[in-house]
DNA sequence: GGCCGCGTTGCATGAGGTGAAACCCGCGAA
DNA sequence: TTCGCGGGTTTCACCTCATGCAACGCGGCC
């Protein structure tokens, strides 16, 4: 293998030095290629177009950074909720073009949401401008955390609950917000109305930014894997009006989503 | 990423199917390639140099088969054992060179020992050809069975005993291989000799191919993970000189490997 | 011995990879 | 508001370098 008389492929060698970098630091910017690599950018980004053909590289929405396809490496080893965000991508950006919004996709962590993905940068909306990649989110105070546990299974409800408990919650309170998940439970869907006492993190940002969301849960398997949300400046008409108009929308991507999801842990192995 | 106006990377793209054409057949020949992907072989050729120059994919020396490497996807997954072909290559390589006669890289099954790797096609001699990729070795008499055997944890060897002895053994047979395993322990390195008088596969052919043959277990963590051994034809002189001037070189190898396989278990990711 | 299949090498040709330069676009500063 | 800047994107003319034909080596098999 190693001694050949023949000369090696120049080009394919490039790519390929493009492909390792981009597996070994997570996420890279296109910039950030480029000095580490020191080839012209324009160069660059023909590559990693190629790259995204075959499948081994996906930009993000989010911030436009480049980031491996686990698939190939991982056949077989299941959970492609690992790649939610990849998967959802090209749905959420589908969404944009049939809702006037943007949109967050959250997962859940131990005491917070956080967020995977996000198409606002595709809004020309300065006021549309969501929290970059890795940002936390309340259970609580948010729509994408309420749609998490109106939909998840009681159990983890209860776990998630009790985490976030103050030691002082006032008598009551819980029993409000468990009210609060069940209403949101029937409805379908979530929002971060109305009020609730507990303290949690970002609660005071949440509620003076200005702003109006709903969210839905991303079911695969028979249970939530994921949120999307959709948000509006509050100022911004009715609130019914919006969601009436986009509402279904939003349902119908997320069902799509947690259909990929799905069919890529089962047998699929994508493209 | 789909919709881009600039061009894709011909040479990229074409390395990449080559790519991804190793990974999911696991074992290829350049005429399979060829054939797959349509491509004229000395293009092929200089593709897989590349990409086998980046450490994507390697060469076995038994047959000459292009073999996708592991490490990049499993990063982190442990168990390097699963590379040990790959690892343990270039050192028969190299042996190869040091010693006259082809070597056997060998794994335990269930009931037999697996040839992953074998040097022989290395050598011109057409009395050194060794089984191809996937022959398997009886645990009991071939000298890499025995290596193994004597090598390996009690309890490992208990069970493998149990699961070969015949229904008819006859009395003091076993405490005859128990002998034979004890004495190869304590010499260092496994032969053929002396005869057992337990049915198993292939015994017949092992009696009466006119070869010799020594091995030793290749240790990582405490643990033999594998056996590499030594063949020539039993006409050739002296089986005590072959053995005096090629034990140290084989010892070394065996030695190298489980160095190197314990290396990358540890902490290194190779390339 | 001669044929065939497969891997390998050499080399002339022009397809296509390349990167400088220009363009775009959003952002922050003035 | 304009300007400048830093990133990403596109264009395009140059000329490397990927390409595949053709020829060779080698071992196996009839």
């Amino acid at each position: 293998m190693l001694e050949r008389k023949v000369k090696t492929v120049r080009a394919l060698e490039r790519g390929l030095d493009v492909l390792v970098e981009v597996q070994t630091r997570r996420a890279v910017s296109l910039h950030e290629l480029h000095q580490a690599l020191h080839l012209p950018k324009a160069t660059l980004l023909r590559m990693l177009l190629t790259l995204g053909r075959k499948g081994l590289v996906w930009q993000r929405l989010a911030d436009g950074a480049y980031l491996p396809h686990l698939g190939a490496a991982a056949r077989g080893t299941g959970s492609a909720v690992e790649h939610i965000a990849e998967i959802a991508s090209p749905y959420m950006k589908a969404l944009s073009t049939r809702v006037a919004w943007p949109s967050v996709l959250g997962v859940p962590r131990l005491d917070h949401m956080e967020i995977l993905e996000t198409n606002s940068p595709l809004f020309r909306l300065d006021s549309a401008i969501l929290g970059p990649v890795g940002v936390k989110l309340s259970y609580i105070h948010t729509a994408t955390g309420r749609a998490y546990l109106a939909a998840c299974d009681e159990s983890e409800r209860e776990a998630i609950i009790a985490r976030l408990r103050p030691k002082d919650a006032a008598p009551g309170s819980e029993d409000d917000l468990r009210a609060i998940l069940a209403e949101t439970r029937g409805r379908g869907y979530a929002l971060r109305e109305p009020l609730h006492p507990w303290p949690d993190r970002s609660k005071q940002l949440v509620l003076r930014d200005g702003r109006r969301s709903m969210a839905v849960a991303i079911m695969a398997g028979g249970a939530p894997i994921a949120t999307i949300n959709l948000t509006w400046p509050a100022k911004r008409g009715t609130d019914e009006a919006v969601m009436q108009r986009h509402l279904e929308a939003l349902q119908q991507t997320a069902q799509a989503i947690g259909r990929a999801v799905a069919d890529q842990s089962g047998g699929g192995q994508g493209r």
